[in-house]
DNA sequence: ACGGTTATCGAACGTTCGTTGAGCTGGCGT
DNA sequence: ACGCCAGCTCAACGAACGTTCGATAACCGT
């Protein structure tokens, strides 16, 4: 090996990134994480791209399982966040709450793209204990949905015969869009948005107001 | 509750299976890549689940690469036959393609539930070069579900102005079965395939030809 | 009974892994 | 001016990793 550097220069990062260190970790461990996955990614390929030396990890985390747990719980919370500010704007129509939920999820599967990914992904790799804890704050979600379909449902405003299934698929659908989505691509966010809310309708059995080819220009948002 | 240690799902081949290498080896390596994922199992565990050597494993494959590649392209292969079949029983009315599509998806998912796991989760720990040999293959799926929904369209059956997020919605639901799928809850493979044929069929925009209750598919299975 | 092919094993290799603990450093409160 | 402590580094550990290779055991056509 050659020599390291006789003067402890420390390259670029003597002042302009010190106190950083955790974020610069969590970003680095994110992307990482995303893409080689948990076993796949090393905690020495993460510091090296967070430009940092290995063992200051062990200072913001106590390893690197608890590491993969702050990311999830991290873009869980958001994610949760994102729902609920959505749904509380939504009111109480049962087309307009769905709306929300779907707005709110492919939102974040936009939006948040690299955290959706490895939250859809990793969470299985984690320790019982934390997979446990953090599988109990996630099933807020589809409990949350399946609330907005019953909801509907009952008030006659969806037709769907199998509430369960509808949950389930609406939730995979927008979920998969984190995993083929570009920002490259001919699509917006708030298009993507729209279609997906459609598509939602379609699966609870919503009835569209009006017939089939018609100019969509609902005024909201 | 917790349960961990789950490599004992096919060894017992302590003597008298000679010869029968190859298949342990992959029945094996199809658990516990599905279990851990492919860079958290080791290839020692993979012999031991096998009740072989580890070295048995490069007689068969030039590698822990190679063989997760085998194993995708089995699963893949199987699919793949699955949906031909069932397209070829179908004729061309576009609602009985849709269908069969449906049925050949949601039953490979819940039958094969171990290698679509497999197949869906460790795609993208294969190298460049496999994973784009096998992506090529892979694609011909929605490829065939889009040619299904677009020729739905061109006859009027169809009535979903977006093809593409259709196609991917369809696949997107179905393929989430394996996730949470377990053959002890209260749906038989029959009735999750009708369901989520009459859920591809709203994604589409399908008309239902009779109001709420309509006749049941006889003879089915 | 035998020679050759097929199937399997055991030991070892160099590397990389997650984790640890002791040591350096620079800015801030005093 | 100085000590302190949060922030960070260095060097090292044992364990586990994928892979290689020579030897061994079972099988089979002859």
């Amino acid at each position: 090996m050659a020599k390291r550097n006789t003067t402890k220069a420390t390259a670029d990062r003597s002042s302009a990134t010190r106190g950083n260190g955790l974020t610069a970790i969590m970003q680095s461990a994110r992307d990482i994480f995303a893409e080689r996955g948990y076993h796949g990614a090393s905690i020495r390929d993460i510091a090296k791209g967070a430009g940092l030396s290995l063992s200051v990890l062990y200072y913001y985390h106590s390893g690197k399982q608890e590491l993969l747990h702050a990311l999830l719980e991290d873009a869980l919370a958001d994610y949760l966040r994102g729902c609920e500010q959505e749904l509380a704007k939504a009111g109480d129509d049962p087309v307009a709450r769905l709306s929300a939920f779907v707005r709110a999820t492919v939102d974040y599967r936009v939006r948040r793209q690299v955290e959706s990914n490895l939250s859809l992904r990793e969470i299985r790799h984690l320790d019982p204990e934390l997979l446990e804890q953090f599988v109990e704050q996630r099933d807020a979600v589809p409990r949350l949905l399946r609330q907005v379909i019953d909801d509907g449902v009952a008030r006659g405003v969806f037709g769907t015969p199998y509430p369960d299934e509808a949950q389930r698929a609406i939730l995979a659908m927008c979920n998969a869009i984190a995993q083929w989505y570009q920002p490259s691509g001919p699509l917006g966010v708030d298009e993507l948005v729209e279609r997906y809310v459609q598509l939602a309708l379609a699966v609870v059995g919503h009835q569209p107001a009006a017939p089939a080819t018609r100019a969509r220009r609902s005024g909201s948002r």
